[in-house]
RNA sequence: GGGGGCGUAGCUCAGUUGGUUAGAGCGCCGGCCUGUCACGCCGGAGGUCGCGGGUUCGAGUCCCGUCGCUCCCGCCA
């Protein structure tokens, strides 16, 4: 760090003196992080945001600096003027950063007090997070938590450092807008106005970012905060924070490649070292048949392969049955395991989780034969089964039967699990691949219509005479099996628009009245446009190696939706509520 | 909306089949201590066992409800 301007206070960085500087009369100003009281000799450790220098009182040079460190408790803040002194060999502290040094004082000036701390500001003690929450500015204090927040600087700072230098205009959308009811719920702002109307927050600058690419600007970012009234996870919050970008006259590959020269200076800066870019292609399709997820972790194998010629015409009625209703047999080898019984059943207990009927395990034995759940399954077939899912002597297969979809998604957390269970993610190893080729609708079957699987202004390629086959141009990035971004080349015609909203059931009429002022900005001149949207919390916390994109916001919420430190959300005034011309019919419980 | 886990001192936790006065470490307060660095030694204070109800002679412990935190499913175009 540069060296602070010299004032009443100090003139150094605590964490940055070294022995270079011994002799040298300087001041330093901080926190109390740790206090050891000799009797006669004061040590105080001094934390600044650099880091922590120890400081010595000594009662004979220093009397007053001495009683008043005395009084000093943790947490109290201090400016402090000494000496910089070498320290004598055996009292070098090689854990400390400015351990060959300390601060002997000659003269201090105690700044404010604090009580005894909720918990104590180190890293040694684990502290239930909503207490963590509550006092955020003392949990924001300890050594990680600066390093995260510092870290997410450094990362947003290298995404605008590389975007600026080729060409992109930061360019910021509004807040309060159009709700559109599609997708996520929106969060409403009631406009004092127009009373019974209401603005919405936005669940992501999409319809502005494409409106100006049909402005001309061609090339536009923003670090932009979104808004998505559902509920929480451990990677997601009711507000969060994406990198948006948007190009004109593009491929997607023009996209990727950006988005790719963009991470990749991220990931140096961070340094973390991930696999250099490009990074791998792979269909919607593949990433569904071999690893059972459109997000995949391929940081480990286990893949999954389809079965059914292996088992096709068996007398196993669970495979067969399965396979003439237009199910698949599919499965993963989980390499030699000795998993006993109880085992077994947490396994099939994963798999039923996520809709599948059940799990056929079977371990091949020294001569090629099965120990298997799968009794009526035929020699042939258990052959062919291991031979295709390359099952050696020892090793235990996997094997689910069912519609393709939950099969995929069965076997593919089943895969996680094992990788958990077994510890088959090797530390330091990432992976990053673009998901590609996926398909422009899924069929929701509860409403009996076609939903937008990425979102309704991505370009479709195909058909529209069947919308099941028709693909979009969209792709997301994956790291470490996490979707940290997503983005696609967008619709720039305005028939093409109308066809989406035909296929998703949304009328002329209605689509008027909710996109009316995106469909007009279309028909004067749309380039041909795309973009992505990354997730810098889910990035942030990727790099730091944290489960909670709550470690990498400042100020995030439970998740229940609170905040512990500011309380909100909250009633509000009665007047408050007249003047929006609103009623609650459900009021807060009091307290 | 559904399911799992957790809730005991300021913090992190222990607390047996329900049984006398609910414990430990750290922190805090007081005393001693001039080379410690998670200082040390001696002493002390500190509890609505989340909250409400029930069973029982007796509940931190069992039952019901409720609140909070957290993870997962749903949801997140």
């Amino acid at each position: 760090m540069r060296p602070p301007r010299a004032n009443d206070y100090r003139d150094a960085w605590a964490g940055e003196l070294d022995a270079s500087r011994a002799g040298e009369t300087v001041r330093v100003a901080g926190w109390v992080h740790r206090r050891r009281d000799h009797g006669g000799l004061i040590f105080i450790d001094l934390r600044d945001r650099s880091g922590i220098v120890q400081l010595v009182f000594h009662p004979e040079t220093a009397p007053d600096a001495h009683a008043l460190a005395q009084r000093l408790r943790p947490e109290h803040v201090l400016s402090a003027t000494g000496e910089v002194v070498r320290r004598e060999e055996g009292n070098v502290n090689p854990n400390l950063a400015t351990g060959e040094i300390e601060l002997s004082v000659t003269a201090a000036e105690h700044l404010a007090e604090s009580p005894t701390p909720p918990f104590p500001v180190d890293e040694d003690t684990p502290v239930d997070e909503l207490l963590r929450l509550r006092y955020r500015v003392l949990d924001l204090r300890r050594a990680g938590m600066q390093r995260v927040i510092a870290l997410r600087h450094t990362i947003i700072r290298a995404m605008r450092d590389y975007l600026n230098a080729h060409d992109f205009l930061d360019i910021e959308t509004p807040i309060l807008t159009k709700s559109t009811p599609e997708g996520a719920r929106d969060f409403l702002v009631p406009a004092r106005m127009s009373p019974g109307t209401f603005y919405a927050l936005p669940q992501s600058p999409q319809l502005f970012k494409q409106m100006l690419m049909m402005s001309g600007f061609e090339r536009y970012y923003q670090v932009a905060r979104c808004f998505r009234d559902e509920d929480l996870r451990g990677f997601r919050q009711p507000e969060f924070t994406q990198l948006d970008l948007e190009m004109s006259f593009v491929e997607e590959e023009d996209v990727m490649g950006a988005t790719e020269g963009m991470l990749a200076r991220v990931f140096e800066e961070a340094g973390f070292e991930a696999p250099p870019a490009p990074w791998p292609r792979m269909g919607y399709d593949e990433a569904m048949l071999r690893f059972g997820s459109d997000k995949p972790d391929l940081r480990f194998g286990l893949e999954i392969a389809d079965l059914g010629d292996a088992v096709a015409g068996t007398e196993f009625r669970v495979f067969s049955g399965v396979l003439e209703s237009g199910g698949v047999v599919r499965g993963l080898n989980a390499g030699p395991r000795e998993a006993p019984r109880s085992e077994l059943d947490q396994l099939t207990e994963v798999v039923r989780r996520f809709g599948a009927g059940g799990l056929v395990w079977a371990f091949v034995g020294e001569d090629g034969s099965w120990r298997t759940s799968a009794k009526a399954l035929g020699e042939a077939e258990r052959a062919a089964i291991a031979q295709k899912l390359q099952g050696r002597p020892g090793d235990l297969l996997l094997l689910v039967a069912d519609k393709p979809q939950v099969a995929a998604t069965a076997l593919g957390e089943l895969r996680l699990e094992l990788a958990r269970r077994y510890g088959l993610i090797p530390a330091g190893r990432h992976s990053l691949v673009w998901i590609v080729d996926f398909p422009m609708f899924e069929y929701n079957a509860d409403e009996q219509r076609w939903d937008a699987l990425h979102h309704p202004f991505t370009a479709p390629t195909g058909s529209f005479d069947d919308p099941g086959t028709l693909r979009s141009r969209a792709y997301d990035i994956v790291l470490d099996g996490t979707e940290i971004g997503g983005g696609s080349i967008r619709i720039n015609r305005p028939e093409v628009q109308q066809q989406v909203f035909t296929a998703l059931g949304i009328s002329e009429q209605e689509a008027e009245e909710r996109f009316g002022f995106l469909l007009d900005a279309l028909r004067y001149g749309a380039p041909p446009h795309g973009g992505i949207a990354l997730g810098i919390d889910r990035i942030v916390a990727i790099l730091a190696g944290r489960d909670s994109i709550r470690d990498v916001i400042a100020f995030p919420k439970t998740a229940s939706g609170a905040d512990p430190l500011t309380e909100a959300p909250s009633p509000v005034d009665e007047r408050q509520l007249r003047e929006l011309g609103i009623k609650v019919l459900q009021p807060p419980p009091k307290g």
